[in-house]
DNA sequence: CTGCTAGCATA
DNA sequence: GTATGCTAGCAGA
């Protein structure tokens, strides 16, 4: 095999380059940012891979056998944006001058031309490097075939296949019908990703060996497997890559056609003035200064102010933007190299800032590092406390606090960084306070696409097309790892600096797609962005825990608790693990031969509430185990477990407020979850009244009623509900008295309970069957409640149409403030997993309205308690209620004020209320 | 030691 | 019937 055969991946680069690149104009204005990566990246390409045959294929017009095959192929996809559109003619007019044979065929995927020319090549003789962003592409590799990706600078071999997924090439096939192809639409087997399909792969060998031992596969991915059983030889044909296209009409032959053109130097020089291209006009036109010069830090700062000031419209030169992939990243071990990366950010439009740290917890972690970043690819690491034999001396922590403070603290100097709440803790924790936090990227990713992940390994790989290193890889997992402090000072740098650097380039290829859209702009400025800063100062208040008091309930619990066990092991004749739901099964169904109620996903009997709820009417065990669980869980999730979260240093409980975590645009709350404290019992809410004031103070708790009503009534203009809320009267009555027809003042006690469910079901997106288990009525009597309902609110029921057209329409519904709520399933093929994302659909709108409403509510307060100057403190949020601790001084005005600021943050169709409570604890408040 | 299931606390 | 986080048990490393 002498010859080599380059073959381009065409499509798949137009995307990546398009979103890696800023958006670069040419001087009349048109688009750029993907004809420069394009035309780059080829000419990098030709370079570093010199071949005899070279191709650039790309996907035609028409329908594939795909679409054909399975009609929601690639229906998913998004729409080409306009800005990429319009860079299509242009890039293959490039491709073309540059002397590059270009293969369209009608009808093929670009995917299969490649294989069928791969395939072909060998016959020649010939050795084929890909050059693709796909992964599917690996199922082409063999020992004449590799892949390379030019953006990530990954190469795959035979072995580096085997390296990256952990199967062979010759399975990559049989990986992805398990996985599934989320980019085009392909589902695989439900629950099963890389590490279940390559530990099947590896058990059973192939797919058809995976699909032969179906029925041995246990657990909820057993099932999904079985229930997959006939879609995945459809799936595995839609993954295959066909090697056998009849390209014969499209070249003359193989190798002939595939040979490079000379390059028209004359279009070249058209087509780089047309689009602004001028270094690259320089290099064609002789001029003396073009060519030899690298690109060094400088260029890429200019190109990337003049992105920020939106001047690439007057012809500034879009090649100095990004490429090559620049690693300029400095340890800064001398106060020289302090002042001058001082004097840097100090300059700086926009700088990005990390910290490292010797722990997750924000609260007690100290800082090791500090990474900053004011230009793509220019980054310094600051290392501070790296201790380990042999460290180099370092600038003590003080000192380069004390340097830096004035720059930190100073609110215009504009900071971006990778969730900034928590580095401003770790700041807070060296006694400096974190201002001028005006970018957050994690924040600008769940803004613009709540529903996928948001941690910086992954954004860097979807819109930066980069690879980075990960924190495993520098500090090891599990009992391996390493405090960051041990880790070499040389390869904290290279981690370090290129997250600071990361998240400057994240920011800017996100902040433009967010700038396109003025609800996004909106609630990501207005809300998100000031609700993290209020977030840190809740976090840091925390709130006051009697541990005394929880420690005599635990032992209490624990003494009925120990009396509960010897009932259950008298009534089922022997001892058992009463926490085991398996042990309680086979006592339950297998010795005592109770009825089996429900089973599990997994096919095992359930012992759920509800069962032993229904058991414990007709047998005494039962009834034992539902007390038992209700107080074993109170034990040990709260009066034992949040004793131990008491920081010592504070003597005050902390929790994380995650704000990226939940789809809908809510807050999540962890270590500890203070949003799941009981109050539904009488013995849970004792829980409640450990959660105490400061001696000169009270708690008070200010709560939104009935919120998300009033939100459908808001959305959906129902004249019913509207009036009901605008009268002020008690709405399930109100509901009740339209569904009954009976007048508000005969609604019964029943009726208003049964309006309730209803009520709680519309929010949830309720079935007629729904309703019906959790009201225990037929599921006819069910239907013509809810037929009924929607007789009398004519308005929510075309709410809940429109809803749902418009989520399948768009593939996200909207809050009232324009937040976006992705429904990547809306168009499934599944059934089951289609009605889901239509009801969370219906429900999105509602919780998201919500969540926005009390983020504005946190903000508004923040920002009074602050301009007032007063010692109340905001310490809890529960998704429509707010905590704070008040002192007594203080106790009127917050209490007059805090519900009216909670009602004022948004006119809406109806009224808002807030409703306040006093106490010495949590309980009382309410 | 890690990942999964069942169960259950909140809005 | 929406959205979360945490615990214990358990199975397979």
């Amino acid at each position: 095999m002498q010859k080599t055969l380059l073959l381009v991946d065409g499509s798949s680069y137009l995307y990546r380059a398009f979103h890696a690149l800023p958006d670069l104009r040419s001087p009349d204005g048109a688009p750029t940012g993907a004809i420069y990566g394009m035309i780059n990246m080829l000419r990098r390409l030709r370079h570093d891979y010199p071949a005899a045959y070279m191709a650039c294929v790309f996907d035609a017009k028409g329908k594939t056998f795909r679409d054909d095959l399975y009609p929601q192929y690639k229906a998913q996809r998004a729409s080409m944006p306009d800005d990429l559109r319009l860079q299509i003619e242009p890039i293959h007019e490039a491709v073309r001058i540059m002397g590059w044979p270009i293969l369209m065929v009608d009808g093929v995927e670009a995917d299969d031309v490649i294989g069928t020319l791969a395939v072909d090549a060998v016959k020649h003789e010939m050795s084929t490097v890909i050059s693709t962003g796909d992964k599917d592409l690996a199922q082409l590799v063999n020992p004449y075939v590799m892949l390379i990706n030019t953006m990530s600078n990954e190469k795959l071999d035979r072995d580096g296949v085997i390296a990256k997924f952990g199967v062979p090439p010759e399975r990559i096939i049989d990986y992805l019908t398990l996985v599934g192809d989320t980019v085009d639409n392909v589902p695989g087997v439900a629950k099963v990703g890389p590490k279940t399909a390559v530990k099947w792969l590896t058990q059973y060998d192939t797919l058809d060996g995976v699909i032969a031992n179906a029925a041995n596969i246990g657990g909820a991915v057993g099932e999904n497997l079985r229930q997959a059983l006939d879609w995945l030889p459809q799936a595995r044909t839609l993954i295959t890559v066909k090697t056998d296209c009849d390209l014969a009409s499209h070249m003359a032959s193989i190798p002939e056609s595939l040979t490079q053109k000379p390059e028209d130097q004359a279009a070249m020089v058209d087509f780089f003035t047309r689009y602004g291209f001028k270094s690259w006009l320089r290099e064609l036109t002789g001029n003396p200064t073009a060519g030899a010069r690298p690109l060094p830090a400088a260029p890429a700062h200019a190109a990337t102010a003049a992105v920020q000031a939106g001047l690439f419209e007057h012809g500034a030169d879009a090649q100095a933007a990004t490429h090559p992939p620049l690693r300029q990243y400095e340890t800064v071990l001398t106060e020289a190299q302090l002042s001058a990366w001082l004097a840097r950010i100090d300059q700086a439009d926009l700088t990005s800032i990390d910290t490292e740290t010797t722990a997750l917890d924000p609260m007690t972690a100290q800082m090791v590092g500090i990474s900053l970043c004011s230009e793509p690819g220019v980054a310094a690491y600051i290392p501070l406390a790296h201790r380990y034999q042999d460290a180099p001396p370092q600038l003590s922590r003080d000192r380069v606090l004390t340097v830096l403070k004035p720059w930190l603290e100073d609110p215009t100097k504009a900071k971006v960084g990778q969730n900034l709440k928590y580095d401003a803790h770790i700041f807070a924790n060296h006694d400096v306070a974190l201002r001028g936090i005006v970018h957050d990227t994690l924040l600008e990713s769940y803004v613009f696409e709540s529903h996928k992940s948001h941690n910086m390994d992954s954004l860097a790989l979807r819109h930066l097309g980069l690879k980075t290193i990960t924190f495993e890889e520098v500090c090891g997992k599990g009992a391996g790892q390493i405090c960051f402090d041990q880790v070499a000072i040389e390869r904290a740098t290279e981690y370090a600096a290129e997250d600071a650097d990361i998240t400057l380039q994240l920011h800017y290829a996100m902040w433009p797609e967010i700038r396109k859209d003025a609800g996004l702009t909106h609630v990501y400025e207005k809300i998100e962005i000031p609700t993290s800063v209020v977030l840190q100062k809740i976090e840091r208040n925390g709130v006051s825990i009697d541990r005394a008091l929880l420690s005599v309930q635990s032992h209490e619990l624990g003494t009925r608790l120990l009396a509960l066990e010897q009932q259950a092991y008298t009534l089922a004749e022997q001892p058992f693990n009463l926490n085991s739901p398996k042990q309680i099964g086979e006592i339950f169904f297998d010795r005592l031969k109770l009825p089996v109620i429900k089973k599990t996903p997994s096919g095992a009997p359930s012992t759920d509430e509800d069962v032993l709820q229904k058991l414990a009417e007709d047998y005494p065990l039962p009834k034992i185990l539902l007390e038992y669980r209700g107080l074993s869980k109170l034990k040990s999730t709260y009066t034992d477990k949040l004793p131990k979260m008491v920081n010592p240093a504070t003597g005050r409980v902390h929790t994380n407020y995650a704000q990226a975590v939940a789809v809908t645009g809510r807050l999540s709350s962890n270590e500890p979850n203070l949003q799941n404290i009981p109050i539904r019992t009488a013995e849970g809410r004792r829980i409640r009244e450990a959660f105490i004031a400061p001696p000169d103070g009270v708690i008070m708790s200010a709560d939104y009623s009935q919120i998300e009503l009033r939100i459908m009534a808001h959305i959906s203009g129902d004249a019913n509900m509207l009036r009901a809320f605008a009268d002020g009267i008690d709405i399930h009555r109100a509901t009740a008295a339209e569904i009954f027809g009976v007048a508000a003042s005969d609604v019964s006690s029943e009726q208003r309970r049964y309006a309730k469910v209803i009520n709680f079901g519309l929010i949830y997106g309720m079935s007629a069957f729904g309703l019906a288990g959790n009201l225990g009525i037929e599921r006819a009597a069910a239907q013509n409640y809810i037929d009924k309902y929607f007789a009398r609110f004519s308005g929510v029921a075309q709410y809940m149409a429109d809803t749902r057209a418009q989520a399948k329409a768009r593939g996200y519904v909207e809050t009232v403030f324009g937040r976006r709520l992705w429904l990547p399933e809306i168009n499934s093929p599944n059934g089951p997993r289609r009605q889901g994302a239509e009801r969370a659909a219906i429900n999105a709108p509602m919780q998201g309205t919500a969540a926005d409403l009390i983020k504005l509510s946190m903000i508004a307060v923040q920002d009074w308690l602050e301009r007032e100057n007063l010692q109340s403190k905001m310490i809890m949020q529960v998704h429509d209620e707010l905590v704070l601790q008040v002192p007594e001084s203080e106790l009127a005005l917050v209490t007059e004020n805090l519900p009216a600021l909670m009602a004022g943050v948004a006119q809406l169709k109806v009224p808002l209320t807030a409703e306040v409570g006093i106490g010495k604890n949590w309980d009382e408040a309410h």
